[in-house]
DNA sequence: CTATAGCGATACGCCAACGTCTCGAAAGGC
DNA sequence: GCCTTTCGAGACGTTGGCGTATCGCTATAG
């Protein structure tokens, strides 16, 4: 018997494997289901379908969609990691093509236009979009920042600078529905950072 | 008795004022609960009774949800002008100032993230949705080719950069859910063009 | 002035999903 | 090996929106 068992902090409070095995399988088929209904599409019956699971058990854990939807969209990670070594504009581009690669096909690119319409309307999932949209920008004005350290990223808003590397693969994903090849993410970079620039004291490795 | 009257040619075929005037209630009152309760949560009879008209009514016009929704969006206009004269800069910035005004408060901002959802899951709406911000996209690269052929602008990418100048404006209203501040405009335009920039021949003004 | 067509309202049957429930089966903890 | 808990399945009544049909009313065209 788990008397209050939220499972959810990080205290490992234990949980019954069956519990912990149910809960994955549903939220991953509410993930899969978001991307391809959209929010108001998502039905409880269908995710119990997909998960090969009663609709009882999907209601034993979530109250309802919202919430279901809520902590399904939670699971999803940044899913980017910045390169230890090289040169910030080469740990940069290496960046940049990750998120590319990562909007032209993941989970979370395909529940992004979902998320986005449900962060509308709920508070609760607009600050977990929001929490997870700042992270991955942060990722970028720390690299941008050690770049400024080093001489090869100009002195300017680094966080404006940042959201102008993603905007054109986040506006191909969102309004344009063109693809932006990984390939081109060097191009961006030397527009937005001209290869020769390094302005101040030190030089570039 | 208008035999065929599909009233939507540019012909001016002859519609009945009290059509016509159905029709535009309707689409604007489906315009505001799109954005209010995005395209899962419309409904034929929400969209009656905002508009102060029968159900019978909307069907009467339209076969369902989705052609209704896409003849809505179909309404919408860019809603940008690109002034006369000026600087190419001073320009552009005017062009970003009203795209920041715009996403900040009016009927397409509101509606745009059901919009983006919806034409995910629909190949009209996808249509109707890439052709509006392709418009809108070339608005700003015609405009920078104005500037590089007078040395205002240099000789790089002109769509990427259109993106580029465009994608904070639009990473901040739909993923980070900050605010983005028309007067913020001038510094985005200076980090992207720097004002001592002019490579070639002519002078700016 | 008359015939016509579009109108608002609303009643109708239909269906899909809701959220609750009750089973017997089986996996887990001890 | 026994007791407990969760499980899958699905029956159930309820709700809300669907799309259709009917009905006087009124604005419009001729």
């Amino acid at each position: 018997m788990a008397e209050l068992a939220s499972s959810r902090p990080g205290d490992i409070p234990w949980v019954d494997p069956r519990v912990e095995r149910s809960r994955t399988v549903i939220l991953s088929a509410a993930l899969a289901l978001l991307g391809e209904m959209g929010y108001g599409g998502l039905t409880i019956e269908a995710v119990a379908a997909r998960a090969g699971v009663g609709k009882s058990t999907v209601y034993r854990h979530w109250s309802g969609k919202l919430e279901l939807v809520e902590d399904a969209i939670r699971t999803l990670k940044a899913g980017v990691t910045v390169p230890a070594a090289g040169s910030v504009r080469d740990r940069l581009v290496d960046v940049l093509r990750q998120i590319a690669q990562n909007m032209a096909a993941s989970t979370w690119s395909s529940c992004l236009p979902a998320i986005i319409d449900a962060a509308e309307r709920d508070p609760e999932v607009l600050d977990i979009q929001r929490r997870l949209s700042r992270e991955r920008r942060q990722l970028i004005v720390d690299l941008l920042a050690e770049g400024r350290a080093t001489g090869e990223v100009p002195d300017v808003d680094l966080t404006l600078l940042a959201e102008c590397l993603v905007g054109p693969i986040v506006v191909r994903r969102l309004l344009l529905h063109e693809p932006f090849a990984p390939d081109a993410v060097p191009r961006l970079v030397d527009q937005l950072l001209p290869p020769g620039e390094e302005p101040p004291g030190r030089r570039g490795p």
